[in-house]
RNA sequence: GCGGGUAUAGCUUAGUGGUAAAGCUCCAGCCUUCCAAGCUGGCUAUGCGGGUUCGAUUCCCGCUACCCGCUCCA
């Protein structure tokens, strides 16, 4: 650190990412998983600090969401006061859940990608004709899978690129014919592609990780991890309404590890294969769904400028109609300046989606295609293309006197986005100028004392005159309720930064005023002040400080 | 997936075809009464696997991981 703080210009400055993943390591939040056997393509593990630190993540999304609501009050900007509770379901759930979610089809096919124009299509739509380029060559002109006349697509593909006129009829050399039974793609022309042979080899592309239950592990037996926590929530939804007396509006929240095989992990634990989500489906009546989506887009960025992200880092984005998912009404981000993004580029923290009645209406009916209204997905015969349960989604609203399938708003938060989006902002490194005359530079977490992994540090200012014994009983009593550091070692000044530089909110030391007045330094550290306060106090002043 | 780069101690760096060096951190001891003091001592490293060689941390090949730029991102 004294490195990067020696070519610091600025008084403080904010940290590389590179920078950050040292820290991490170094300070025992973040290591890179199977590190020992060098390492693991996206995977990370969570160190004594880090562990703190994203358990107090998720206790307090927990708190501000489920266990602190109160069902009796509307907030302001709400139709009606509602309910919250939450639930932990399994990681692995029945099979048929991601079909008829859509992840199956999503996320596992083969996969063949166009070099040139970079589409990506699924290797069993695509078809194509032969026919003689203007050499004389063999060419495989493919159609475009969403194309409503493929042979019309086709036609026109041949006549802009050979040249034939409209008075002349277009001479194929074979039938429609599969992709699959080609031997090889050189001669293919891909549909939106202007040179032949940008094909690459069909390729698996499976988002999911499958695994099989029971020791026999026939195709019959696979099974996946979750892709994301949500579709846990739609097949409790029943479950928790018989067995706990909720009325709607409700909202049922989740935390717990989702899994997706992503092709490219990237930038530290910002897109890592094995992740931690903090979702929360909230179910109510379709004509007022519209409104609580704007009111959870709001409630859910002010939660992060609560815990202290700068508001300049932080942008909230609606997606577009080109960009929704297939769900999806409605879909803002919550975006965040992540050091590896460029200047003014931001990356998602968060998604608040209206999600309609869409997954309900799937878990009952089967699979929904993209439509207004959603409809029934169906194969080449006609039948669904993914059963559902066949269960009843409806709810009947005795208050309102009607009955609906309710629409589902979904703030989906992902707690490795957030504890990074913490980290970063609230890392620095700080140049005081002051003390001594000689440059001096602190590395410190300015980080919120709620979501602090240690809560206070106690330190005896000398180790004699009995200060050791006066600092290890007020731990003692203190470390019943937080955690909360002992240190005797090094100087105090050293054992400040020490703190500082893990973003301990205070530092509590004893000295010889202690012994004979019973009182004690509190030093904070953001402010670098300090104050004296009573022995007996300290109790009621970190409770203050955590919960303001 | 494509291209570029990197890999020596916990961190930041040095160096060498023949016993791997330093500063910081950390630990122990002494000292120390409020913001990284000092003294003494100590622990700890060439990512993994092949090849060339009498001998490889160094040269070559492969792999892995990380960083950067594209691509992708339910």
């Amino acid at each position: 650190m004294t490195q990067d703080a020696a070519v610091a210009t600025a008084a403080s400055r904010r940290l590389s990412l590179e920078e950050i993943v040292s820290y991490c390591r170094r300070r025992g939040f973040i290591y890179q998983a199977s590190e020992i056997y060098g390492g693991i393509n996206g995977f990370w593990d969570f160190g004594p600090m880090g562990a703190e630190l994203k358990r107090n993540i998720k206790q307090t999304w927990w708190e501000d969401m489920v266990t602190r609501h109160n069902p009796l009050v509307a907030p302001a900007g709400t139709p009606s006061p509602f309910e919250m509770t939450g639930i932990d379901s399994s990681i692995i759930q029945h099979p048929q859940t991601w079909r008829v979610s859509g992840h199956s089809d999503l996320f596992s096919d083969m996969m063949v990608d166009c070099h040139e124009t970079k589409k990506r299509y699924r290797f069993d739509h695509l078809a194509g004709r032969w026919i003689k380029d203007r050499e004389g060559n063999p060419l495989f002109i493919a159609a475009a899978p969403d194309a409503p006349d493929a042979d019309a697509f086709l036609d026109q593909r041949a006549r802009k690129l050979l040249g034939i006129s409209k008075s002349r009829e277009v001479v194929w050399d074979s039938p429609l014919t599969d992709l699959a039974e080609l031997d090889d793609f050189a001669n293919v022309l891909a549909p939106h592609a202007s040179e032949k042979g940008t094909l690459t080899e069909p390729r698996e592309f499976n988002l999911m990780f499958k695994t099989y239950i029971g020791a026999m592990q026939t195709a019959a037996d696979a099974a996946f991890l979750r892709p994301e926590t949500a579709q846990g929530i739609f097949l409790n939804f029943r479950n928790v309404l018989d067995s706990g007396r909720f009325a709607l509006p409700l909202g049922i929240a989740q935390i717990g590890k989702s899994f997706r095989n992503e092709i490219t992990p990237r930038h530290f634990i910002f897109r890592s294969r094995e992740f931690e989500q903090m979702e929360m489906e909230f179910f109510c009546p379709p004509e007022t769904s519209h409104q609580w989506y704007k009111y959870w887009q709001q409630r859910r960025l002010d939660w992060y400028l609560d815990l202290g992200l700068r508001r300049e880092n932080i942008r909230v984005r609606e997606h577009e109609a080109s960009e929704l998912s297939h769900y999806a009404l409605g879909t803002t981000d919550i975006e965040y300046a992540y050091p590896f993004m460029a200047d003014g580029e931001f990356g998602e923290l968060e998604g608040i989606a209206n999600r309609g009645a869409f997954d309900l209406n799937s878990h009952s009916m089967g699979r929904l295609a993209k439509a207004d209204p959603p409809e029934l997905a169906l194969d080449e015969n006609g039948a669904p293309l993914h059963r559902g349960s066949g269960k009843n989604m409806v709810y009947n609203d005795v208050a309102r006197g009607e009955k609906y399938v309710p629409y589902v708003i979904e703030p989906a938060a992902g707690a490795d986005r957030a504890l990074l989006a913490f980290l970063c902002d609230a890392l620095e490194i700080e140049k005081l100028g002051e003390g001594g005359g000689e440059d001096s530079e602190r590395a410190v977490l300015h980080i919120h004392p709620r979501l602090a992994p240690v809560k206070a540090a106690i330190f005896p200012l000398v180790k004699k005159e009995g200060m050791p014994e006066a600092a290890r009983d007020l731990f003692g009593a203190m470390k019943r309720k937080w955690n909360v550091t002992y240190d005797e070692k090094g100087s105090i000044g050293r054992r400040y930064r020490r703190a500082d530089e893990v973003g301990v909110p205070v530092c509590i030391t004893i000295d010889d005023e202690t012994i004979s007045q019973g009182t004690v330094t509190v030093r904070d550290r953001d402010t670098l002040e300090q104050q004296r306060i009573k022995l007996d106090d300290c109790p009621a002043y970190l409770d203050k400080l955590i919960e303001g």
